[in-house]
DNA sequence: GGTCTGACCGGCG
DNA sequence: ACGCCGGCCAGAC
């Protein structure tokens, strides 16, 4: 923690990468667990570096609305919903359904 | 070295 | 109920 090595960007895709198949997670969840709280946005910064850089299952994290809000910036727009319906996520266009239901909350399932 | 933007969220009018 | 605005951090021009 002292250094400075440590990147929020990496608590983020370790996090990120943490999330179990056929469960989705908002940026503001991830961003209150890594204590960052109101910079929810850096977490979606963090996912674009991310899914060009490592390899996150970026179409795993929605907004809290359960919009698929990031599907543009795939590789393909429908290849956010294609992985999620794989994984047993029912998504209705670019929304997740039963999004409580798959919501998965790291400050609640790790704490 | 300063400025702007960005896959968001929460509060207020 | 809907729309607008401010805030936080980091990277790119």
């Amino acid at each position: 923690m002292k250094n400075k090595t440590y990147s929020f960007f990496d608590d983020v895709y370790e996090v990120v990468k943490l999330i179990p198949c056929g469960r989705v997670s908002s940026y503001g969840a991830i961003a209150r667990y890594l204590g960052t709280g109101l910079s929810a946005r850096m977490v979606g910064w963090a996912m674009n570096a991310a899914h060009t850089h490592k390899k996150i299952p970026a179409h795993r994290v929605v907004n809290r609305n359960g919009l698929l809000t990031g599907k543009h910036h795939f590789e393909t727009p429908s290849a956010m919903k294609n992985r999620l319906e794989k994984e047993g996520i029912r998504v209705k266009k670019d929304q997740v359904q039963d999004f409580k239901n798959v919501f998965w909350d790291p400050a609640l399932e790790l704490s």
